[in-house]
DNA sequence: GTAATAGTGTCTGTGAGACACTATAAA
DNA sequence: TTTATAGTGTCTCACAGACACTATTAC
């Protein structure tokens, strides 16, 4: 920390936040926009924007993803949103030196991208699709490093009940793992553990009927716990 | 991310870098420097620097490192360096908007912090007393933050034997795991954990004898492996 | 001898994984 | 009926934890 007060001392960056907000479907997905100007027009990217210099840089986590979809943190919604990493290489944007801070968001999906918004041109598309694309600036490196932090989070922490909605069956529950993880887990086994590990989920007395036939299944919500002890383990 | 080209356009911040850089001795410690100037002047506070125009954020990280210790990281030293988090509250720097990108480093407390350099005035003090002391800006929010993480990695990786230095015994290694996580474990099953553990260490064929006595030790050093799958876990 | 550390043996309980099985819905 | 899902039972193997024990050094 240098102890100069006169700003020609020390250097001037441009800091944003960029959003990876992931959501489980069919499969994996994850919120883009497409840019409408250079540099990287017509590419997909991250949604995200400068930080302002009179919020702190989670507030701005929060603006962004508010002004993208509509889902406010604050307002207790069923939403996760947590710091990922800081991205600062040097030309990691042609125009200026900008640091910019990531964040892993994961939702139920129940709220679509509204147009008429800042999000108008917002869309989910897969994962793997989104890998494949040519994303603008350094955003593949920095899904790359959300959806490994997203992984290893089922494995130790109750956040899979977020990406299930605020109520689910112990089959819904179960496919997000198995979406998230790309593997296949015993269901008989999986839910065994979820039920005996004390506040990942709780009944809520209802039960419902999957619309591609079964019998009926009991449906849960998340519970009040945060942590998983032990953990569930990703296959080997 | 603005699509603008006009610095006025975005908000100017000073970006710097903090590091925790922790070691254990007979407990566990952290190097600090003690501030010459205001703000905060006579308090406590990491080491770290403004980033430079011209230089990524993990690199002024290493650079900082080096300055305060002569560790380099480049040059294949034992020692670890990973960004912790990235600290952006509005009014942590008195002075101006400043982010501070927090970095937590380990290592086996070769090297001391070198006289005549900028680290003159670093010194290691224990994390207990670190906690305790009134740190300058958000640092002991910081350093909360890095120990949490040494201790949870401790879990899941092989950093321990990093702290352990270039070669350690298995009763060293198992000190580390005891003052770090602050709890007792049963050295017999700490052996034969590590020892099934692939490519966690690796015996030199040379043995040590105990200062504060005991039979002599075979000494080891760190394997090739990073995980520890499956982990050690700590008591609950 | 005692104290301290290194290292091994062994038992037990828990729990993950594999897998079989029954039950209940829709088509 | 078949298909798909919900939910339970059970067996086995691995392993963490507890703890006893021997071995080897310094003093």
């Amino acid at each position: 920390m240098s102890d100069s007060y006169r700003p020609e001392d020390f250097p001037q960056f441009a800091v944003t936040v960029d959003i990876v907000l992931l959501s489980v479907a069919d499969s994996l997905r994850v919120l883009v926009v497409e840019r409408g100007v250079e540099p990287f027009r017509g590419r997909l990217a991250l949604p995200g924007g400068f930080v302002q210099i009179d919020e702190s840089v989670d507030a701005a986590a929060r603006r962004e993803l508010r002004e993208e979809t509509g889902l406010d943190i604050n307002g207790m919604s069923g939403t996760h949103l947590e710091q990922l990493g800081t991205f600062g290489a040097v030309n990691r944007d042609p125009r200026m030196r900008v640091v910019s801070v990531a964040y892993l968001g994961l939702t139920s999906q129940e709220l679509e991208p509204r147009h008429g918004t800042d999000a108008a041109d917002a869309q989910w598309i897969t994962v793997a699709a989104a890998k494949r694309s040519r994303l603008a600036f350094d955003h593949r490196e920095i899904l790359y490093a959300a959806v490994e932090r997203a992984r290893a989070k089922l494995e130790y922490t109750t956040l899979a009940a977020t990406l299930a909605g605020p109520d689910f069956t112990l089959g819904e529950l179960h496919r997000i793992y198995e979406v998230v993880w790309g593997t296949k887990l015993d269901l008989g086994n999986f839910r065994r553990k979820v039920l005996a590990t004390h506040g990942f989920v709780e009944p809520t007395g209802v039960r419902r009927v999957s619309p591609s036939g079964g019998a009926p299944a009991s449906v849960y919500r998340r519970g009040s716990g945060t942590e998983l002890i032990p953990p569930i383990r990703r296959a080997s």
